[in-house]
This record gives C-alpha cells, structure tokens and sequence, in this order.
DNA sequence: GTGAAATTGACAATCGTTCTCAACAGCACC
DNA sequence: GGTGCTGTTGAGAACGATTGTCAATTTCAC
C-alpha cells in the first residue's frame, strides 16, 4: 500500500538524533539546530528539520505544538502523554490507561473512527513556581 | 494585578462573533475572513486576527492548533473538550470531568502548579468514512 | 459636542517551516 | 575498489500564517 519509505543512515541523521537525546526537555528544530552548531556541527538547518520529522514518523520521537512551533524530544517507545514546565520546558512522561479508553470510547460512541488524541498537561515546576514566587515577594 | 483590559464594541467585532457563531465548525481567521469577504463584509483581515483573539481571551471562543494554524470556535462556556473530524471539521463538544480530575491530580503528584491542559481527539466522523470507504472500494 | 484613547485597514515585516536544486554520499552490485 | 542509481544535503529562496506599523477613524465618558 503505502511505500516502505527507505531510509539511509548518515551521519546528519545520527547527529541529530545524538543532539536530541542529550536534550531531555522539548525543544524546536531551531534551538536544537543552534546548540549543535555551538557544539561545531555544520549540520544545515533544513536537515535538522527533515531529520527531526523523520524521527518522529519512524516513532523514535514525540513531537507536539506549543506556541506555534513544534517541539520534539526523544521519548520511550511505547504510547504516553506529558507533563510540561511552561516556564523551563521539564518534561514528565505519563501512562494514562484510563485516558486512552475514554477516549476510544467517546470516539467509538459518537460514530467516529480512526480515533487519535492529543493529550498534554502543562504548568509550573515547583523550581519555577518557588523561584518566581521568591521574584514576587521580593518585588 | 492584570490590566482590566479595556474593550471597545464595534461593528466589526461583532461581526466577527456573529460569523464565528453562523460556523458551527472549527474555522481559521483566514477561512473565517474570506466567507465575511463572501457576504459583503468589508472587515480586514488583520481585524478579524484581532477580534478572534480577543472572543478567545475572553472566553467566548474556544481556539485549538491543528497542522500549524489556529482554529476558532463559538463554544459553550463552560470548560469542555472537542471530537473533530479530521475531515470535515465536525465538532462535539465533550465533557470528561474525570479527564480534569486525572489532569489536576497528575500535576499536583508532580508538584507542578497552575496546570492547564490540551485534550482533543481526532477522528473521521461516520459520514467521512462511509465516503472513504465508498470511495475506496469504487477504485 | 469634545477629546483622549482604542480600533481599524492596508501594507510591510516577521516567524517557523518547506521547497528547490545542484553537489554529494550511501549502498547494492559487480 | 569501481559504478550507478537514488536518497540526502546545504544554502537560499519561497511560502503561509500571523503580527507589527501607522495614519485615519470611531467609540465613549465627560
Ligand atoms: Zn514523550
Ligand atoms: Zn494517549
Ligand atoms: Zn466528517
Ligand atoms: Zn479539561
């Protein structure tokens, strides 16, 4: 049905996925692109996105949208949501059996099919909210 | 604390809402623009931008990022979530107070604070997919 | 009505992302 | 170790959605 997609192995690709994986926050095709340039990659900015979204189709990475952009990370394998720090982009995994249910069984009660989700929780940290409770107080 | 936001009712606002509200579909400030454009109006893109980001800000519209653009919706105010057709855009507005619990509940065990959450699923309403299918078998 | 301040519309500017295309490199086969 | 086919790369242009700019206009409290 649909192409196998080949896909060869060089060394963009893996450096990509190396920058990624040091990274354990979610971060944009932009960002990641300049700390490996800071780090003396030359790898161009066009492949960094093309690697990015190869990743994520092939499942080695999570992507999801936040402000506008799209952010990836290097995630476990299996299905999860997350849990975001707004302010420092720290990042928690969550397993949510229950959330997937209902949402299957929403989707299958309102006649729909196929059904996919996007399910992200974001906030403060308790590093963020105490630090910036200490900036308030302290004016 | 926050400026109480000074808001000024003009024609053109209003003629926003009332066209957001003739949609029953998630629509985009540029789709949404160019069916006023359709009827007549004269209202200019930029205002249409500016006044859907003002009924969501105030609660009036519920707004959500599909394949990088933002959507806009005339929505109950109450706090829901949404089943869209990735086809046609059909929308159901769903209520899950367990989803809310669950998500303050997983913030809170992490110590996160002030969490707010995204919770949307896609699918193909029962109609697209007997079109597909259709479709499909039709060859 | 008057005047301060918000709003508008046309347009330019910006932002993230994708496209284009010639040069290059992985890989299967000899 | 070549050779050739084809996927990949990098630089820059192109793109589409959104936001900024600014003079002219409109709202609204007085
Ligand atoms: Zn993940
Ligand atoms: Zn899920
Ligand atoms: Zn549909
Ligand atoms: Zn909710």
């Amino acid at each position: 049905m649909t192409a196998p997609a080949p896909r060869r192995s060089t060394k963009q690709r893996e450096a990509v996925r190396e920058a990624l994986e040091a990274s354990d926050e979610f971060v944009s095709a932009q960002a990641l692109h300049q700390s490996m340039r800071a780090e003396g990659s030359t790898v161009g900015l066009a492949t960094v996105y093309r690697a990015l979204a190869a990743l994520a189709e092939d499942g080695e990475a999570d992507a999801l949208q936040s402000a506008g952009e799209l952010l990836y990370r290097a995630c476990t394998k299996t299905h999860h949501h997350h849990l975001i720090c707004r302010s420092c982009g720290r990042t928690v995994e969550l397993e949510a059996a229950a959330v997937e249910r209902w949402a299957g069984q929403v989707a299958a009660a309102h006649g729909f099919v196929e059904p996919d989700h996007v399910v992200d929780i974001f906030g403060l940290c308790a590093e963020c909210a105490a630090e910036r409770d200490a900036r308030r107080s302290a004016g």
